[in-house]
DNA sequence: ACTCCTTTGCGTTATTCTTACACAACTATT
DNA sequence: AATAGTTGTGTAAGAATAACGCAAAGGAGT
């Protein structure tokens, strides 16, 4: 029997301008940055403490990936705590209730943290990688119209190597299909078709790697 | 701030008799079996707790792997109980201290568990199938001499079907060497060759398969 | 309009991997 | 010697992968 508190951190992903993401707070008066969290209350689970997180965000809650315990003694100086790390992929546009004191950032680019909350988010991040390797996550970051090249970045930044944008075509065309419309944006080159992927379940891996 | 218990659970893997095994406890007088486990103490990582229970058997704890924390408000009716599980392959021969109240079961044929541990066992049984695609775990399994049947058959488990024979030992023959010597037991057929396998890193997914 | 630059879309080829088999070798049993 | 059960080896068709060349579509500058 132990007098603790546990707290429970939420690391929501998306994917916005071509880069993977994660929403970050800063509270008034604080110089660094941190990751949303909630106190574990005696009378609900870590789900549904992760849960009561999203919901602020009015995000859907039934895509929450439990990732990682921490628990080393010393990680809070006044009193024994234990975080447990949940994260949570959505798309950008999913995401309400979004103020001023909330900012995405790239996750090659993570700000000054407080506490250990870097090393929670670099865990977060290895276990994101894992999970988008199965296509049926990927969609989630691309549940509207998108482009090879947009998709392609994401898959590269995971795999972290550069793919062959021809090659990367071939492998994805059989679970998307064309909208008919095209890129508005381009800033010179040729515009790109925008897809959809497919509504088929894909248990599958595109890239024959285990991380 | 909360008053509460945390539990450790261990699942403890090996292969034995073709089959994969866990570890399981029979306490005095309890009619139910047990996962080994531990109460966190005030002063101890989750991680170094659950060390402690490996170095109750005498296991290297260098493979530990956490799968999942159990925290639903009732799970335990007399105080509020948080478990954290973790998993741990080992070979069956490193398996010291291994008393008369431990017993190995096939994962297929777990007996009735003390509470919620049955559900425990599932998630950890999901959780090692997942990281015995990577190669690199699974010659934790096969540390010695094995043959080519004795291999296959954990890898038709942990993928749920059957693969043909002859392109199994294809795929594998890249990673492993004869050691001349031949299966002894062969209760009728032809003796299989021992093999044991390279020393090379392989983070490859030998089969094209997300779980 | 024309050229240059950038980016995307499409196709081709050689190579490798996968799949589905047939058949021989080795052992124990009868 | 014949049979049954199991393991080892080969081969050939098909699929997937990797490495390219090149055309098409747009913007910017002249």
């Amino acid at each position: 029997m132990i007098e603790c508190q546990i707290e429970v951190f939420l690391n929501i992903f998306t994917v916005d301008d071509d880069k993977i993401k994660i929403l970050l707070l800063k509270k008034e008066g604080s110089s660094t940055w941190h990751l949303p969290s909630r106190l574990l209350k005696i009378d609900e689970s870590l789900e549904s403490s992760a849960t009561k997180i999203c919901n602020k965000f009015q995000l859907k809650a039934d895509m929450l990936k439990e990732c990682h315990t921490f628990s080393e003694v010393n990680r809070n100086k006044e009193r024994r705590t234990i975080a447990v790390s949940y994260m949570l992929m959505i798309n950008k546009y999913s995401l309400k209730n979004y103020e001023f004191e909330y900012q995405l950032f790239d996750i090659n680019n993570i700000p000054k943290m407080a506490f250990d909350h870097g090393s929670i988010i670099a865990q977060a991040v290895a276990c994101l990688k894992k999970e988008l390797l199965n296509l049926n996550n990927l969609k989630v970051f691309f549940p509207a119209d998108f482009t090879f090249p947009e998709l392609q970045k994401v898959y590269e930044e995971v795999l972290n190597e550069n793919i062959d944008r021809r090659n990367f075509r071939k492998k994805f065309l059989p679970f998307v299909y064309e909208t008919g419309e095209k890129n508005e944006l381009p800033s010179g080159g040729r515009p790109a078709k925008l897809y959809r992927f497919l509504d088929k379940d894909l248990e599958r891996n595109l890239f024959n790697v285990i991380k």
